[in-house]
DNA sequence: TTGATTGTTACCGG
DNA sequence: TCCGGTAACAATCA
């Protein structure tokens, strides 16, 4: 399964080779010709992530841009390259690999002015350096919905998925039932630097890693986590309350994260 | 075959 | 206008 959101960001870094490059762009399935042949033979100058948005950007073609969702991947192999395994509506081509992009949600070329809008609708990115956290802030301390719903909005901060928000809330001991309005400005700062330093953790590594002592790289997804999909409460030996919040499961424990 | 899922948007009703 | 609920879509695996 793909890891949430870091993966967009590790996707670029480990496609920066690309950047110079001219790409050969193919839609396996032909579910995506048309946008495919808008940047085939372009030069690739840049890749940027922002949130849970890749975007290939292209010499005088469109910017490619990718959301993953829920199933999509991002398969990168060395040349030559194999036969298409599943569904693959992108595969670009470079000198020395290639890359297969499986079931994204989007897949679809964007102009300068169509990629201004989208930046624009997402919040501050913890892993950008651009990013500006204050923003964040403004949206939450005004709100009265709940701090686990504010995480999962995209244009409040970009980048948070539903275990990052889980684990983020239990490791900051904020409940995510609290009001935006009532979490606290140092709280804020807390759960933010906590977001970048695990999305930063999780880019490096690939995979969604949020426990103190970092498992070996194999180890079982269930390792890398605190109480996301957990019964029980690794520090106070708690039960586990698991709910609906902003229609994904979140976990919370009472005692940890009072309300 | 069924159910679950690291995501998002559209639409409707209160 | 805001907010909650529901459905839809996506692909894969246990």
């Amino acid at each position: 399964m793909p890891e949430g959101h870091t993966i967009h960001r590790a996707a670029r870094d480990q496609h920066r080779m690309f950047t110079g490059q001219r790409l050969a762009v193919s839609s396996p399935q032909g579910r995506f010709a048309a946008g495919a042949s808008q940047v085939h033979g372009r030069v690739c100058v840049d890749i940027e992530a922002c949130g849970k948005h890749l975007l290939y950007h292209f010499k005088g073609a469109p910017s490619l841009h990718i959301h993953l969702g829920l199933f999509g991947r991002i398969r990168k192999g060395k040349m030559p390259a194999g036969e298409p395994r599943g569904e693959v509506r992108v595969r670009l081509v470079g000198e020395s690999h290639h890359v297969d992009i499986n079931g994204p949600t989007i897949c679809e070329t964007l102009n300068d002015s169509e990629v201004a809008a989208l930046l624009a609708r997402l919040g501050p990115d913890p892993l950008r350096d651009d990013a500006e956290p204050s923003l964040a802030y403004q949206r939450i301390s005004r709100s009265r919905m709940p701090v686990g719903q504010l995480l999962m909005d995209q244009s409040v901060i970009a980048g948070i998925g539903n275990i990052y928000r889980t684990e983020l809330l239990w490791r900051q001991r904020v409940h995510p039932e609290r009001p935006g309005r009532e979490l606290s400005e140092a709280s804020f700062e807390a759960l933010w630097r906590d977001a970048c330093n695990l999305l930063a953790l999780g880019a490096r590594r690939n995979a969604i890693i949020t426990v103190e002592n970092v498992p070996p790289a194999r180890s079982r997804y269930r390792e890398r986590v605190n109480i996301f999909g957990k019964t029980e409460c690794p520090d106070c030996g708690s039960a586990i309350r698991r709910f609906t919040l902003a229609t994904r499961k979140v976990y919370v424990c009472e005692h940890c994260q009072p309300r």
